[in-house]
DNA sequence: CATGAATGAGTTTTCATTCAT
DNA sequence: GATGAATGAAAACTCATTCAT
């Protein structure tokens, strides 16, 4: 049990350690001793806890969608969406989004990352996908509860999500106040209000 | 001038190449020899028309994001914008971006390796933002003449582009046809002719 | 006394593993976690019960040749081999040597990947020197028996035991029936008899 | 032309030093740093002339083998064989294959690495098979110009090979003159004058 | 005694780059 | 200008061995 305990605990300490380094180098330039450096550890550990290099990528990538996941459960838990207006709901969804994930820079540079590797990796890719559709229907699912037409909802949902998306890739290029981001999307924010 | 010619054809030729390699493999992982290969020179050439590997990647984004503003102006240059109606020239736009931009799979595909190499990389994040605020000024520019609100032009044609972004992401995880892209889009298009 | 029999046990047990190992990869590609794994111990107790890898092989080699010549042994005591008629002996030693040893394939193989080891290491070389030494001493002296010359029946046990050596060496690369096997060395046996 | 002939120089310059370097290590144990330290090359080269430590191998057997097999063509081409007596043609027979070969250490020594290589790599057993079909065959082909039974000149030309292999392997543990090999191999060579 | 985490030397391989021809 | 041979740095990975628990 101890035991276990440890061992997670240094496969997490692996995965901080790459999150680190990601925010200065790409994974592909990011070596397995640039990891262990700054995991504190020796290289050989890495390979002790992951079969090789891709091993970390894909528990680094379950990693960091497992714990956005965990923010958005624990964002719902938190809130009694039953008895939310149509507005305080919007607004709710659009303030956690927005601070947590679209104007989170790091995230967004990290999902970056994450999308280029899915272009080659099918791997990747198939995590992403299936990331990105729990979001679009965890989304729809919540909007269905303010809108009669269903599809009009899924759509919507798939609307909202590529331009946060959008969004975030401009928040990794342009630096902050450059782009009237905050604005763009309360504007954004004010037509979905109207649609529902 | 013949040889300029010549020299600038060859040029051509080898960004050509790397545009190919891209489909299959990321810049990184493309070796000057794959380039060289599907150039059909010898690789030791590479190294008399570019400085270096880098060298390299920095003409072929400017290359890629010459050939879309050549695409961009093409267009513009063949219609009389003047006269449209909003709702002719929303069409007329999105038919544009909609084809030779967010569906244009392989063209995705390059932008996000481009976003992904300007993470780590100035000058590339610089030839990207470069890119991405002419794009937003002439849509913005555009979108003026069918709106007084001036402010709101541009904070519209930023969400516009930040939306197909997203979809453009998604367009290289999503097999065609699983999120309904055609149908998204036509109803984003919907808001944007509310909007206006 | 009681300690002393286990600890010996578990020395067989991982001796054993290694002859197991030893059918499908060489010594020097066998890890000692291989090793370990067949023998379902933990590898930290291979450095417990052997100073280190080299070790184990030389334990080992010595358990090879050990256990062949007890065979051989158990093969000598078995048989009253003072009463034998020449003919009779010969019969004899072919069929222990022809069944246990040279067509024995898994045996052959130990023995070409000893045969290699003692090419580079002097300890194994002498183990090997010794081991044969005593073979062709000790059938030296059966054949002593039904013939005069001493030198001649040192030489013609030195011929048998190359000979049977090649064959061996043969059975490691041929597929069983490919070389008329059997038939080769009924001739060669034939021609013993006339010999003696 | 000249280009080929400077390509094949070099591939041979690197197969005479794993030939080098196998007298004192096995392959298994030799690096590719060694093989290019002996060669006196940078050891970049030896993945540039091959196409890695496999391949290297695998060229080096064929090189060994032609080298061998050319020896034996030289033999046969200097020597009008078919106007041999019988006694004449074994005379000369042992004189090649005892010096040339059984008596070899450093060939024979190289022999027993192949032959440890083949147990555990189809490839290298493969070509080890070949070897000894064509050399068993075309011993055969001589031996039945002196003998009727096809088939015994066939059995005895196996038993003659497997001989002098096992008598090859002896001589690379026992030190010159510890065996009688001279005399084993006189001995063997006269029972095969009886037999024809 | 047993375990398994940790170490670090060593191996193969890749590749941008240089340079003589 | 083109060619391809050569260099050397750096990468991922393996593994015998050590050692604290």
């Amino acid at each position: 049990m101890a035991r276990k305990k440890v061992q997670e605990e240094r496969r997490l300490q692996i995965l901080r350690a790459l999150d680190t380094c990601l925010q200065e180098k790409s994974f592909e330039k990011t070596s397995i001793k640039d990891i262990a450096r700054e995991a504190g550890v020796n290289h050989g550990v890495l390979h002790y806890y992951f079969s090789g290099k891709e091993d970390i990528l894909l528990s680094y990538i379950d990693y960091v969608i497992d714990d956005y996941q965990a923010q958005a459960r624990e964002w719902m838990g938190g809130r009694d969406l039953e008895h939310y207006t149509k507005s305080q709901f919007i607004d709710e969804v659009f303030a956690f989004v927005n601070n947590r994930i679209t104007l989170n820079k790091s995230l967004s540079r990290i999902f970056v990352e994450i999308w280029e590797i899915a272009l080659y990796n099918g791997e990747v890719r198939g995590k992403l996908r299936e990331a990105y559709t729990r979001w679009v229907e965890e989304l729809g699912a919540m909007i269905s509860r303010h809108i009669e037409d269903k599809t009009l909802a899924r759509n919507v949902s798939i609307a909202m999500v590529a331009f946060w998306e959008g969004m975030a890739l401009f928040s990794t290029v342009f630096p902050p106040g450059t782009l009237a981001m905050e604005e763009v999307l309360k504007g954004f924010q004010q037509r979905i209000v109207d649609i529902l």
